[in-house]
DNA sequence: CACAATTTGTTCGTATGTATT
DNA sequence: TAATACATACGAACAAATTGT
């Protein structure tokens, strides 16, 4: 059933918690949650949500730009690299 | 020319690595890599170039701080002290 | 044009835990 | 025990660019 949220960060485990929220990013956008050429929240958004530190959700994101499945435009924000995901495609 | 980089560090030699690459900042100060009053490559930036912990250019970084051949700016960056060395004040 | 809000980029400051010497 | 060194993580502050009013 269940299995939770699957969105609960572990502290001072073996799994740092910028891998952890890595993770729970890409399956975000797995599920459709954000959808390919659309912004992810900021950063600072991210990390109120989860209680953790800008930075580390910035590592979190750098992990998954540096796979393609998200690109970063400085000063505009984070977006979900088009082509992920077999959902649809351009409609706007 | 001369000898080469001269860059390298020793790991679990006889000395710290942290004095080692102190060294190495204060020969590029004083060969005029980095001019007076001009901001260092900050810590993150230098500890990549070496392959080190930023703790460790950190230590490094104060070292030369210690002794004047540089000044820390609390979150703005390191800087040449002006004087250190005969070669300054404005170009740009 | 001015102004504020948002967002990424970058910096130093600090603390914890672990491993090695 | 202590010094050294690394990875992780948080905090605070500022810069630069864009967007909206």
């Amino acid at each position: 059933m269940e299995y939770g949220p699957d969105d609960d960060l572990i502290h001072g485990g073996p799994v740092p918690v910028y891998r952890q929220l890595a993770e729970i990013l890409r399956a975000r956008i797995e599920r459709g949650d954000w959808k390919p050429n659309r912004p992810l929240p900021g950063e600072q958004r991210i990390a109120d949500e989860f209680g953790i530190a800008r930075l580390t959700v910035r590592k979190a994101v750098h992990v998954l730009a540096d796979e393609g499945v998200v690109f970063v435009v400085p000063q505009r924000g984070t977006f979900v690299s088009p082509g992920d995901h077999p959902s649809e495609s351009g409609e706007e």
